[in-house]
DNA sequence: GATGAATGAGGATTCATTCAT
DNA sequence: AATGAATGAATCCTCATTCAT
């Protein structure tokens, strides 16, 4: 009964979805092998197989991934709320963009960004992920309308998309090329934000 | 002494692009093939191999194209200079975006900003028209602080990132979802520009 | 000393062959994995290649199955003797073509026989079981003609192969479509063998 | 414009569904692979895909040959009718299988029966040639009803069943043994046929 | 200039079989 | 005895590219 414990299984599929990473940052979704992965994660093409029943699979597997990890500072921006919620949410995702181990996964989330487009599976993906952002972030934005830090006539869900791009945007650029100064960026797009906000609070 | 005129090798050429164009929207950079673009251009493969001499030159044609397009407005929005050339350009460049036409080739550049990621040559093709972008916006933002519409302190490369990022994000939002109301995105993005300007200005 | 008993050996042998004519039937010899005769077995790989050492001879297995069976009513015929005997084999070898499990067997009967054309091993199993069958058809012909029931001029193993042709065809003509009326063809069949006979006999 | 002659496409399909004969009949369907297949017409992958787009099409196209060839002489029989069209059709059916080279392809004929009792595309397709060459000779059965020449109470449809297991049960035992004896097997098989015609006619 | 038949390396996937537990 | 995870060679098929006509 070698049915191996289940921590072994997923072992495994880490060991499978990190070793597609690297192959998909290095050449892309269609350019990488299954080979190439399989070499990477130091296991046969059947053994891949096991846990992946398709490249597609791996390519919805890996485009799933974050969901959970940004559910996390959601929460703590709710929690605080109005203006402040809004600027530490920004603070947190962009937090995370000095990392040269992020930055690579960001690299390839632009690739899933692009897949998307095409492929309806991979886009429900990230749109379910990006969606809930968005209305986070909205939220946000009517609690900060509320306690009257933001002008009243802005339509939350786009102040919501705006910043949205802005850390989009920023990914981009970001991808292209990786000597873009992180906290320069942040801090004019923050002041973007105060310009909104002490505006209205001046008042 | 060429058998046929220059109007119709780029004629040609046009006809060969456009095609491509057509199924790589379709199908993506990796699979659509050269054949379904020999039949969408009405074309045998070798006459398209007289044209282009791989499948990367046709990638790295299309992904060339736009620039000059994007010449025009740019030299209208320093002419006007200061905040109402920003104004000037976020409305130009948004404008295009209401045609279904455009639209399509915007996700088609959405695929070419994830190759760029990985293929030298492309990146530096997009990075060369971006830049000129980010450097004609950052110049505005230069003219506008020294008019006094801008907070001095304010560093103009990351605006002029931040404000492209409002863009690219855009585009983003929209190739996954082409029901995302342009206009309000457009009005609130202004808003955010205003903030920062009328702030200013106010004092 | 076996740590089972025989028995037990002998049920999971059965069960592995009784998995495989099921996966067999519905797939194939070649479509059909071992994987499927597993499952279907509801056992692991390991252990049906404890008791098959592979796919070929888990074939040959069920190639060679029938024999016994059949050797049963040949005993009887040959009992009997001449036309009658003859008859009564028809009989026999017909009877058991209403049942759907059996149809189903003979559908891989089918199977086996295309193998056997292209497979010596399972030609030579075949060939006995069927060789086996002539000789005895045969050998009732003979008697027959002996008996005055059938003319001495007729070659007793041709008469055996066309006798048997009536038979295969008329598996083949089932497994294709299972709606042919047994009954009626084999009363044809034997009036078929009864011209040949009564024709004689009434001289 | 080197789109070649229709000929010239005709020949490579020949060419090719020649090669794909050969290795089916060394191999088997499943065991023989497109690269066999490949190397035996002397084509690249490439090309064999070019004029059949699958191997179970390649498989399908062997299967619908014969058609055209049997009904010929099907025709003929008909015209001659009553019992002797029946030995015409019989004597036409048999003589072929004398040649080697139409041994063979009997042989692949085995195959493509035993796939049919499987896969529904290859059923009709041999389905409907039996079901032709099963009614002609029904038909000659009733005609010769109609003449006196064959007893009336028998069932045209069935008779034409015996008649054909006749024939299919004998390439079978010759794709087995090809030793057999074709002169002894016929003699014999219009011996069953003449004993049922001659009984009724001397009446 | 144009054609499209041909090439063939390479890709995703399968599956009979093994072996450590 | 039994398990089932792992192996990896082999399979079908694709597609960018070439070249004789």
């Amino acid at each position: 009964m070698p049915k191996v414990s289940e921590e072994h299984l997923d072992a495994r599929r880490r060991q499978i979805v990190d070793a597609a990473i690297v192959c998909f940052v290095r050449n892309g979704f269609h350019r990488a092998t299954m080979q190439d992965i399989c070499r990477e994660a130091g296991l046969s093409a059947g053994a891949v197989y096991r846990y992946f029943s398709s490249k597609d699979e791996l390519i919805e597997a890996i485009a799933d991934e974050r969901h959970a990890r940004e559910a996390g500072f959601m929460g703590q921006a709710l929690e605080v709320g109005g203006a402040e919620g809004l600027r530490a949410l920004g603070r947190a995702s962009f937090s995370s963009l000095a990392d040269a181990d992020e930055r690579r996964r960001r690299q390839l989330g632009v690739q899933v960004w692009a897949e998307a487009v095409l492929n309806p599976a991979i886009r429900k993906l990230i749109m379910d992920g990006i969606d809930r952002g968005r209305t986070v972030t909205a939220q946000l934005v009517r609690d900060a309308q509320e306690r009257g830090e933001l002008a009243p006539g802005l339509d939350p869900d786009s102040v919501a998309r705006v910043l949205l791009a802005m850390f989009q945007g920023f990914i981009l650029q970001q991808a292209w090329d990786e000597r873009v100064d992180v906290a320069a960026y942040l801090e004019t797009a923050e002041a973007f934000l105060d310009a909104l906000v002490t505006e209205r609070v001046t008042r």
